[in-house]
DNA sequence: TGTACATCAGTGAACGCGCGTTCACTGATGTAC
DNA sequence: TGTACATCAGTGAACGCGCGTTCACTGATGTAC
């Protein structure tokens, strides 16, 4: 019965590193990351302290190794936004895929959220950057539409960062909602799908050649 | 050359207090409030850690006391935007006055902006009953508009819900941007301006008796 | 106004605790021959 | 395939430090008479 386990040493390792993304992701929804201990993330994998250092120089570390991580989600996200995208039930569509990603990628939301505005330094940051190319990537997807050649890069610029800042409003939203009320859930979805809407229908009537 | 010095018990402390308060929002701007420490508020107020408990219980009571000194700010900010309510100017005056006050009172936005998303828990609901009830005071107010009678109340609560989101979006970019460079904060502002103007061209085109 | 006592904001010593980081180490896995 | 050595993920002891909290206290301010 003596079986031929080909795990090797690397996969091991990298068995060990994604277990520490796991758990600082959990542990740092109390205390944000800047409040992690070190120690208790070695606890919660069932290492010892210093064997973190054998993955990550610091916290600070850890912590845009999870910006990393949690922006390919969302990179994901918006993959099936492109892959979805009908004119007529683009709203609705959008909204309910924010929803569904939000509630699969809890974690990783609530520590964007969260370390965007009060993490450390360093961490802020990248998640900044990050945050602004998706919104670039965002501008570019709108740009193609029909409706919107006569927009200015400027003026797709900004109406791409309300919607990006509505949306982010949203999954911050549901994040809040207790995880066992689909009825709350469903009421900031339909808030969502309407304020879009207000924000569509101002954009149909926009001229881009105003005063300003 | 001996003053009488008319300082009564009750006012030293008083003082106390709002040095207390004072250095906390000061310092948890580095760490946020739960990485904030009761002796290093202490130290930068010049007083002994055990002196810290005859003002607070614990950090997150004094977290509360500032969430409460921080929306008087807010609310002296609404008064002055009901004050200079004006139709024609009154997306362009409603930015440059959030800016003001984001300028004014940098300090407790930040603070807000912080620990709405990543504080502690009671500190968190605090906020979030707060910025509730300034948005149903912001729906009252849009209320009053002629052109918004037809208006369900529950879809200007969402049409609150979206100015509002967009407000605290601008004001963390205003924090965002350093404070020597004007020329970064004004264009945050042009793009506040355009974003609510697109807000508003989208409610003026807005059915309030839709098919949902 | 003067005295005797009460109040209480702030002091200072002491505690046990979890923290990040150092260091020399162990022993399983990997590699060169 | 077998052996000898290298690598390196994880160990465990030790360190100095800042933390929140307790406790008995001090002495200026307040109050009752």
């Amino acid at each position: 019965m003596q079986e031929q386990r080909a795990v090797t040493r690397s996969e091991r390792k990298e068995a060990t590193r994604q277990a520490i993304l796991d758990a600082a992701l959990v542990l740092s929804a109390d205390t944000g990351l800047g409040g992690l201990s070190l120690r208790s993330v070695a606890k919660a994998v069932g290492i010892v302290p210093t064997a973190f250092y054998r993955h990550f120089a610091s916290i600070e570390e850890l912590g845009i190794a999870l910006v990393d991580e949690a922006f390919a989600s969302l990179r994901k996200m918006l993959r099936d936004l492109r892959r979805d995208m009908d004119v007529q039930r683009v709203i609705d569509d959008s909204v309910a895929i924010l929803a569904r990603n939000v509630r699969e990628r809890r974690g990783h939301f609530m520590f964007i959220a969260r370390e965007r505005v009060g993490g450390l330094p360093a961490v802020r940051e990248a998640i900044r950057q990050e945050l602004a190319l998706f919104e670039r990537e965002l501008a570019t997807d709108v740009a193609r539409l029909p409706e919107m050649q006569p927009w200015t890069t400027e003026d797709l610029r900004v109406l791409a960062n309300l919607i990006v800042g509505a949306m982010v409003e949203t999954a911050e939203a549901i994040m809040t909602a207790p995880p066992g009320r689909p009825d709350i859930e469903r009421e900031v979805v339909r808030t969502a799908e309407r304020q879009l809407r207000m924000v569509v229908i101002g954009a149909a009537n926009w001229q881009s050649s105003r005063d300003d």
